[in-house]
DNA sequence: CCGTATCCCTTTCGATACTG
DNA sequence: CAGTATCGAAAGGGATACGG
């Protein structure tokens, strides 16, 4: 989590974004509203416990909502919040950074 | 380090900025060339250990690259490569959405 | 189904001391 | 000046078991 919200723009971006994880699950979410079960399908490797504790992170720093159903047997909601949708730009930045450095690497 | 390149672009991108230190140093050099000593000053609280460890981590990720004159005091420049320099998209990208967050949470 | 609890291992990190 | 070496603390993550 993050306690203390630091200055710099940048660096409250990467602290936010942190780990692989947290940008995999934006992006997943991208696409929708998901289960917690879809999400862990989705997501090669991850455990349940490193799951939740991401996810959790990330409703505290209210990029995404999460809600319960009451029913038998239980169903968990995630879904992006406007400022979680927002990340779209930086994702994309990525992705195509990450795209032209494979070409370099390559090459 | 990165040992081996993820096949998701944006999962590759997070891997390789890795740390909140790793995008302070590309923003650093942003400006131009400069000392470990200028560096370390500019960056609060690192230690030498991990300034060393992750610009070694950079330049074998050809994100920059490391000069080492023959003087005495000795003087060790670094310097973004193209690959680092390109990372400016991204970002300004991270910085854009620092402050819109910023915004966000203070509203 | 969606977690939490526990254990344990690995990595990371700060602090400090030392060197060419 | 720009590191390396060492140590010990802390955090993060995997595996597994259990619970509502």
């Amino acid at each position: 989590m993050v306690k203390q919200l630091p200055a710099c723009p940048v660096e409250l971006t990467i602290d936010l974004l942190g780990n692989k994880w947290k940008v995999l699950i934006i992006r997943d979410l991208m696409d929708g509203t998901k289960r917690f079960g879809e999400l862990k399908k989705s997501m090669e490797g991850i455990t349940q416990k490193v799951l939740t504790a991401n996810l959790r992170d990330m409703e505290e720093n209210c990029l995404l909502t999460r809600k319960v159903y009451a029913e038998v047997p239980p169903r968990v909601e995630y879904t992006l919040t406007d400022t979680g949708y927002s990340l779209r730009t930086v994702l994309d930045s990525m992705a195509e950074w990450g795209d032209s450095y494979k070409e370099r690497v390559n090459a």
